[in-house]
DNA sequence: GCAGTGATCATA
DNA sequence: ATGATCACTGCC
């Protein structure tokens, strides 16, 4: 487990796969300050991630999974650190980490990282496709994460967008945000 | 305020 | 095969 301690900050440090292992709750909390790091055509940009969501399993009715395994819900279920992507309202891709336990189909949702607000558009300023589907956040992968900062406040609210999920899950704090 | 856009999933 | 439903955004 990767620890921020005093000191200055380490940065450019991997988040390698086991980093990933722990429930969607604490894992999307804790990626609030990490980087996600993209390599396109020999091109390298970072985004310090200021905005998350956790999704829990099939337990939360808000999560992808609650409508149990299926062909899109699939890589849910693979092993924590591995990207899930999918298309929303026929256009915009987002971007999620699988997360832990293996198998219980969680994962983090990145809504917001560097300048770039909403995960519609940071979608589209990391240029996501389809085929980083299922794929382990790593430099050959052109898509990882990095160790960055840890920001001095997070506040946790509602997840968006998920009031079809029941007051129950729709008000749970699962979103989790830095201090502007 | 709401139209656009297309994969996905349930119903048949 | 058909239709409703979206982890949203941008322009009215």
């Amino acid at each position: 487990m990767i620890e921020l301690k005093g000191g200055p900050p380490n940065v450019g440090i991997i988040l390698p796969p086991e980093y990933f292992a722990r429930p969607a709750e604490i894992l999307a909390r804790d990626l609030v300050g990490a980087v996600v790091c993209r390599r396109l055509a020999g091109e390298e940009t970072r985004h310090v991630i200021t905005e998350t969501e956790a999704y829990l399993g099939p337990h939360d009715l808000a999560c992808h999974s609650a409508r149990g395994r299926t062909a899109r819900t699939e890589v849910m279920y693979g092993p924590p650190g591995t990207l899930y992507i999918y298309l929303v309202y026929g256009l915009h891709l987002m971007l999620n980490v699988v997360a832990g336990p293996e198998g219980i189909g969680a994962a983090v949702l990145i809504r917001s990282a560097g300048a770039v607000q909403g995960p519609g558009r940071l979608g589209k300023e990391l240029a996501l496709s389809m085929d980083l589907n299922g794929r382990e956040g790593c430099a050959l992968t052109g898509l990882w994460f990095e160790q960055g900062f840890k920001p001095s406040r997070i506040f946790a609210n509602p997840r968006i967008g998920v009031v079809y999920a029941g007051s129950r899950w729709a008000g749970r704090k699962l979103r989790f945000a830095a201090d502007a």
